[in-house]
DNA sequence: TAAGAAACATAGCGGCGTTATGCAACACTG
DNA sequence: CAGTGTTGCATAACGCCGCTATGTTTCTTA
């Protein structure tokens, strides 16, 4: 009276395909007919295992935020917690940059078909900027930065470096003010809004450039 | 030998009835059969005025690039640039925050369909903070601002608003760290971190708002 | 071994953007 | 004031899309 069970790689297979076309094709690209065929099977695998496509995105994005979680966790905290959170402002930036369409998915850019983030899957993002917290906190406790809620740090760094983030995928960061640019100037500007000095925030930030090359293989 | 005339009425209907359909019910509205049918006319017409649906919905973009520099237009310089430059932060996202579908097709944030900006669109909407540019030009005149590449700073004005305004619109900052909040904090930062005084940018940021509501009937 | 339930293929529905076709309405020629 | 050419636009169709109804296959367990 049991079901049979179905084959393992499957599920997997769906979201590795879709992902990969997410990657590599652009939101365009992700449609079930698409997706089964490269899979080798046919839509209805879709809805078994997902129900609809937007749940198989919202599964996509999950491994978006897990992705993104891993790339911040791989900084690890220094004497310099100033250059800490500007190194995880460059991981961010780092996996933003590797990962475009998903980040878009992820942070409500592109809404493919009916696609929409759920309260849950926001908390999720939400969750993984714990480390940038822990480290707005560090920066507070050292004096670098001006005694404020950590939580609402975290959020200006998140805000500023999502802003370099979409504003350049949009394309409308170019020559004179180009995203590379606009970045750095924009971490040096936010350490110095959150309460460092204008020179110890430019060596912690210049610091953070080697840190982050060398968390990143 | 020459061609019959087309109804004047009928072009700007169809961007009115879009625009009022992207603004009330999204992206996923924006079709054009349904625009047809609203419009009281065939799919065709889209396609003699238009061309394509990308084309009607970048007529859509540019009156929303116009409606933005509108906006910031209306803020007259005063006394304290650095209240100005506040202001046109609050003006920005005014606007927005009233046109939020129409703000994601401008900066990117919504692909619909096959829509993709162009060149020339995005120079349309970098024109537009020319305002902006200028503000922050007498910010540093006036030597509230230290020395730096004007336009370089209105950029990071334009990041860090656009930040909020994204994230916000993803459904991102709620309870503690809720958008307004996280407005308020920013504009400070951005002040500080582009050379004021905590005092002074917090007491002109504090005056922008009473000048921005005044701007605004 | 028989039964039942889940996994999936096939085929179909209504919707989409876009295009091919045809007709009717107008502006110009003579 | 015909006649003619050109265009605006309606109709219908094509190939996509997400999704579902239906049938078959296959595994699990009683």
């Amino acid at each position: 009276m049991s079901p049979r069970k179905s084959d393992p790689r499957v599920r997997p297979a769906l979201i590795d395909v879709a992902a990969r076309l997410l990657a590599e094709e652009g939101p365009q690209a992700l449609s079930t007919r698409r997706i089964a065929t490269e899979a080798g099977c046919s839509t209805m695998a879709v809805y078994t295992h997902f129900g609809s496509m937007s749940e198989l995105v919202r599964e996509i994005a999950h491994e978006g935020f897990a992705r993104l979680a891993g790339e911040l966790a791989r900084a690890a905290p220094t004497a310099d917690p100033v250059a800490d959170m500007a190194a995880l402002g460059r991981g961010y930036r780092h996996n933003a940059l590797a990962n475009p369409h998903l980040y878009a998915v992820m942070f409500g850019g592109s809404s493919l078909g009916g696609f929409a983030l759920t309260e849950q899957d926001r908390q999720h993002g939400r969750y993984t900027l714990g480390t940038v917290v822990g480290c707005a906190g560090r920066c507070i406790a050292a004096g670098r930065f001006r005694h404020a809620d950590p939580e609402l740090v975290a959020h200006q760094m998140w805000i500023a470096v999502h802003g370099v983030v979409t504003l350049a995928a949009g394309g409308y960061l170019v020559d004179p003010c180009d995203a590379d640019r606009c970045f750095e100037a924009q971490l040096v500007a936010l350490m110095i809004g959150a309460g460092d000095t204008a020179e110890a925030a430019a060596r912690s930030v210049d610091r953070s450039a080697a840190l982050f090359t060398a968390g990143t293989p």
